[in-house]
RNA sequence: GCGCUCGUAGCUCAGUUGGAUAGAGCAUCGCUUUCCUAAAGCGAAGGUCGCAGGUUCGAAUCCUGCCGGGCGCGCCA
C-alpha cells in the first residue's frame, strides 16, 4: 500500500518539474526570499556532451538581488539536492548550472512511462473545446483552401482529446444566406432537376451566382467613386439590369426560404445534401474525425441572429449608422457591422451567435478558429465584441479564450497562390487523389525488392498503404511547418523517405514494427540504460509529455512534428550501433526490444495525433 | 494612405517564448563501408539571422525606424 503510494507521486512528477523545484528551494534560501516567487530557468541543454538539462536563473537574479551570478551559481550548487534525481551540477560561462540527470533515474522513468497513457497527463481542465474547422460553403467543392482548416483543426482536435478534454469539431458550414438563394434561384429558375443535380451543376451554379453578385457590387461601387450624376447611374444600373433582376429573385427565394416555406427547403436540403455527399468523401479519404455530426452552419443559428443584434442594441453597444447596425470599438476606427441597412444579418452576425452557443450551451473555454490569415481582422473584431457583451465566459463563470489559429497559404512552384493551369481552384479531391497516387506508387516499387516484407502483398493491401503514405506525406508536410507561413506544394519533397517527411517517420515505424516482429514483444522486461545512444533515445522519451502539452498550448502542431522527427533519429542512431537481435546477453536484447517497442508506439501515437496513420509494413 | 504579417545556409525549414560556438534535411564536395537490421555511415564547406539604431550581463528572439515580399481595410463570406 504504502509503496504504491510512492509509485503515485513519483509518476506525476516529470523530470523538469522535479529540478525546477528543487532549484526553487536551493534559491529561496540561499537568498531568503519564497521560493514561489523563483523562476530557475530550467531549459533543455542545448548540447547533450555538456548536460542534460541548465538552469539559467543565477543570472538574472543574481542582478536583481545584488549578487555575482557565478558566485550565487556556485552557491546553489553547493545547497541544491535533487534527491536521486541527479548528481551534484556544475557551474559554467556567466553562471549557467548544468545538470545530468543519473541513468538510474532514467531507467525508472522510462519504465514508468511504459504503460498504455505513455506518461501523457491529462488536462487539469475539464471545459470543453470548441473548435471550427473545415468551413464548407454549399454548391461549393472543397477545394485547397479547406486542406489546411480541416487537417490543422482536426489534429489540434485529437490533441486535446488526447489528454482527455472533450471536443466539438464545429463545421460552420456556408448554407444560409443570399448566396445560397441565389444558387438555389437559379437551378429552380433553369428548372434543373434537383434529384439528379451533381456537384459540378452546383459548382457551376454558385459561380454564376458569384459572379452576378460581384457585377452588381462593382457597380454601385463605381457609380460611389465616380460620383456619377444620375445619368451616369442610370447607365451603370442598365448595365447591370439583369444582375439586379437575378439579385431580387434571389432575395424572393431567401425571404420564402426565412419564412420556412416547406418546399423551398426541401429544395435547399438537396443542395446540402448534393454537396455534403462529396464533400464527406474526401474528409474519409483525408482520414480526419468529421462528419455529418459536425455541421453546425450558419442555418443552424438563423434564428438566433435577430436576438444577437438586439442585445448588442439594447446594451448601447450596437449602433445605428448609415442604416446598418454597427459596433464600435475605442481604439480603432473600424467598426464592425452585425446589421445592414436592408435589415438582412452579415457574417458577423452569426459569428457571434456561435460563440455564444460554443461558450454558453456548449460550455466551451476555449473556441479555437481555424481559419485562413486573411480573416484576422474579422476575428479581431469578433473577439472584441464578444468581450465587450460579456458573451465570452462558460455557463459556470469560467472566462472563456477565444482563439484564432491563422495559417498561411498553399502555393504552386511559381510562389503564388496554388491554381491549376487554367487558372482555377485546385480541388482538394484531386490534390488528395495525386497524393495517393504518388505514395502507392512508392510502396509498389519498393515491393519489387525481394527482401522487402510488402513483396509479396496483393494490390488491395499495398494500395491501402500508398493511400496511407501519400495522405500522410501532405498533412506531415503541411502540420511539420510553422502554421502562419506560406508553403509551395511540392510533392516530390512531400513523398520523400528521407528528411524530416511523414514517409520518413512511417518508414521507420515500421521497421521498428519489423525488429518487434522478429525479436518478439518483451513486456515488463527490465530497461539497461547505459549505452550514449540508449540514454539520448531515452531522453527524448521523457519529453513525450511536454511537448505534447506544449504543442496544444501554443496551438502549434509543428512541435510534435519536429519533436517526432527527432526521436525518430534518435531511435536511428540507437539502432545503427546498437545491436539487437544478435545478442547473446539476453538481458541486454530484451531492454533494447522494450525500449523500441516503446519507441514504437510513441511514434504511432504522435502520428495519430496528427491524423497520420502508422502501417506495419510499406 | 492605415493596419496586420513574413524575411535565418544555394533550396525547404527548425530555433524550447531573452541564454553558451544559430541547428536540421535536401543539394554540393571529400573519406569510409557489405553489416543483427527494410534506411548506408562519418566528415567538410556553406550565415552581416533583411538593414540601422536601442534595451540587457547576454538579442535571430523584445522596442523604434527604414527596406523588401504577402495580405486586409462598412453593409460579400
Amino acid at each position: 500500500m504504502v509503496q504504491f503510494v510512492i509509485v503515485r507521486v513519483y509518476m506525476s512528477l516529470n523530470i523538469q518539474q522535479h529540478i525546477c523545484d528543487s532549484l526553487k528551494t536551493a534559491f529561496g534560501s540561499v537568498l531568503n526570499i519564497d521560493p514561489n516567487e523563483i523562476d530557475p530557468v530550467i531549459r533543455r541543454a542545448q548540447n547533450p556532451e555538456i548536460a542534460d538539462f541548465q538552469a539559467n536563473g543565477a543570472m538574472g537574479l543574481g542582478k536583481k538581488y545584488g549578487h555575482n551570478p557565478i558566485e550565487l551559481a556556485e552557491k546553489i550548487v553547493s545547497v541544491v539536492d535533487f534527491g536521486t534525481f541527479a548528481d551534484k551540477p556544475e557551474v559554467a560561462g556567466p553562471g549557467f548550472i548544468n545538470i545530468r540527470i543519473n541513468n538510474e533515474t532514467i531507467t525508472k522513468l522510462v519504465e514508468e512511462m511504459d504503460c498504455e497513457n505513455l506518461g501523457v497527463e491529462p488536462d487539469k481542465d475539464t471545459h470543453a473545446i470548441a473548435i471550427d474547422l473545415c468551413g464548407v460553403n454549399v454548391a461549393k467543392q472543397l477545394h485547397v483552401g479547406h486542406l489546411r482548416s480541416t487537417i490543422i483543426g482536426d489534429s489540434i482536435a485529437r490533441m486535446y482529446e488526447r489528454v482527455g478534454r472533450t471536443v466539438y469539431r464545429e463545421n460552420h458550414l456556408g448554407d444560409w444566406g443570399l448566396p445560397i438563394a441565389m444558387v438555389l434561384e437559379q437551378l429552380l429558375s433553369s428548372e434543373t432537376n434537383l434529384d439528379t443535380l451533381e456537384l459540378d451543376d452546383l459548382n457551376a451554379a454558385y459561380k454564376n451566382a458569384q459572379l452576378v453578385a460581384k457585377d452588381e457590387l462593382r457597380g454601385e461601387k463605381a457609380a460611389k467613386k465616380l460620383q456619377s450624376g444620375p445619368h451616369r447611374f442610370i447607365e451603370i444600373e442598365e448595365q447591370n439590369a439583369s444582375a439586379l433582376g437575378a439579385q431580387a429573385a434571389a432575395k424572393t427565394v431567401l425571404n420564402a426560404l426565412q419564412r420556412g416555406d416547406k418546399k423551398l427547403l426541401a429544395n435547399w436540403q438537396k443542395l446540402i445534401d448534393c454537396t455534403m455527399e462529396a464533400v464527406y468523401a474526401s474528409l474519409d479519404l483525408l482520414n480526419v474525425k468529421v462528419g455529418p455530426e459536425n455541421n453546425r452552419g450558419e442555418s443552424f443559428y438563423r434564428d438566433r441572429l435577430g436576438g444577437v443584434v438586439e442585445s448588442f442594441v439594447s446594451s448601447g453597444l450596437g449602433i445605428e449608422d448609415d442604416g446598418a447596425i454597427v459596433v464600435r470599438f475605442k481604439n480603432r476606427e473600424r467598426p464592425m457591422l452585425i446589421q445592414k441597412s436592408d435589415g438582412g444579418f452579415l457574417y458577423a452576425t452569426t459569428d457571434l451567435a456561435a460563440v455564444r452557443f460554443r461558450t454558453n450551451e456548449l460550455g466551451a473555454d476555449r473556441v479555437i478558429y481555424v481559419v485562413d490569415a486573411r480573416q484576422r481582422d474579422h476575428f479581431k473584431d469578433l473577439f472584441d465584441a464578444t468581450a465587450l457583451i460579456s458573451w465570452n465566459q462558460t455557463p459556470d463563470g469560467t472566462g472563456a479564450e477565444l482563439v484564432h489559429v491563422p495559417f498561411g497559404s498553399v502555393l504552386g512552384d511559381d510562389n503564388k497562390p496554388l491554381k491549376t493551369r487554367s487558372g482555377s481552384n485546385v480541388t482538394l479531391d484531386s490534390l488528395l487523389h495525386e497524393a495517393v497516387e504518388r505514395g502507392t506508387t512508392e510502396v509498389i516499387k519498393r515491393s519489387k525488392e525481394p527482401n522487402s516484407p510488402t513483396s509479396k502483398m496483393c494490390d488491395a493491401e499495398l494500395k491501402t498503404i500508398g493511400r496511407q503514405i501519400g495522405i500522410g506525406a501532405i498533412k506531415y508536410a503541411d502540420l511539420s511547418n510553422d502554421l502562419i507561413r506560406d508553403y509551395v506544394f511540392d510533392m516530390n519533397r512531400m513523398v520523400a523517405f528521407e528528411g524530416n517527411t511523414g514517409p520518413y517517420i512511417q518508414y521507420a515505424c515500421a521497421r521498428i514494427s519489423s525488429l518487434i516482429r522478429k525479436g518478439g514483444e518483451r513486456v515488463g522486461a527490465k530497461l539497461v540504460i547505459e549505452e550514449p545512444q540508449e540514454r539520448v533515445l531515452a531522453l527524448k522519451l521523457l519529453q513525450y509529455n511536454n511537448v505534447l502539452h506544449d504543442s496544444i498550448k501554443y496551438l502549434e502542431p509543428h512541435r510534435l512534428c519536429t519533436w517526432l522527427y527527432e526521436l525518430t533519429d534518435a531511435f536511428s542512431a540507437f539502432y545503427q550501433l546498437c545491436p539487437v537481435l544478435k545478442l547473446d546477453d539476453e538481458l541486454t536484447k530484451q531492454s533494447r526490444l522494450r525500449l523500441s517497442d516503446l519507441t514504437r508506439r510513441v511514434i504511432v501515437d504522435g502520428l495519430d495525433m496528427l491524423g497520420i496513420e502508422s502501417p506495419e509494413q510499406m
